[in-house]
DNA sequence: ACATTCTAATCC
DNA sequence: GGATTAGAATGT
């Protein structure tokens, strides 16, 4: 047959002359519409055999094709056998190789869908990294301010435990000074955590003050 | 559906 | 001109 003996001259020179094949290829398939054929059996036969002739015709896509393509599949991604048929017979093309086209569309596309997804979760990972840090730092303020409340209130705690045994005077006036101290040391406390500080203080003093009120 | 192969085109 | 890439086509 002479379409047998045209297939295994270029395939002789799809082997020997890759260029000039793709060449005459393309232009082939330019002037005859006709959609390429799928290939025959070619796997590359055995481990030391000569390797078998590899034959495909590959071609690529027009823009025009590959237009109407995407907005088919923009339409929709699943291509039922009547749509398949139209869009084959509008693009002259096999309807196998628009069927093959939707396959390999349909890849790409759950590619980059994942692809968007994995970047969406590394920034949002990033930022929470960030923002972990961010609240490791502030923990470690908020423990470095209780410390140091914990060390004013103890001091406190010493001098009047020293006015208490060194002197005699009224209640009322150990209390009145006391009171000063608190308020001193309310406004010693810096920023923003003041209000939690001032609740701490108040709590320390209504828990820790009972035993000397007595 | 997914993995893989193979090729045409492009980049350096 | 060889390495890389996109994507058409094949294999499972």
């Amino acid at each position: 047959m002479i379409g047998n003996k045209v297939d295994d001259q270029m395939e002789l020179i799809s082997h020997f002359y890759p260029q000039i094949y793709s060449q005459l290829a393309q232009q082939q398939e330019e002037e005859t519409v006709k959609p390429q054929r799928r290939r025959q059996k070619n796997k590359v036969e055995g481990r030391n055999n000569t390797s078998e002739v590899v034959m495909r015709k590959r071609k690529l896509l027009s823009e025009e094709q590959v237009n109407l393509l995407e907005r088919s599949f923009g339409d929709q991604h699943k291509l039922e056998t009547e749509r398949k048929a139209k869009l084959a017979s509008e693009l002259g093309l096999d309807p196998h190789q628009v069927a093959v086209w939707f396959q390999n569309k349909r890849a790409r596309w759950k590619n980059k869908k994942l692809e968007e997804e994995y970047s969406k979760l590394k920034t949002q990972h990033e930022d929470t990294i960030i923002e972990k840090y961010r609240l490791e730092t502030e923990v470690l303020k908020m423990k470095d301010q209780l410390c140091e409340a914990k060390k004013k209130i103890e001091r406190l705690l010493l001098e009047r435990k020293i006015d208490i045994s060194s002197n005699n005077s009224p209640t009322s006036s150990i209390f009145s000074m006391e009171q000063s101290h608190f308020n001193l040391g309310k406004f010693g406390m810096e920023g923003q955590l003041m209000d939690n500080n001032m609740l701490f203080v108040a709590d320390y003093q209504s828990t820790y003050m009972t035993p000397w009120d007595d």
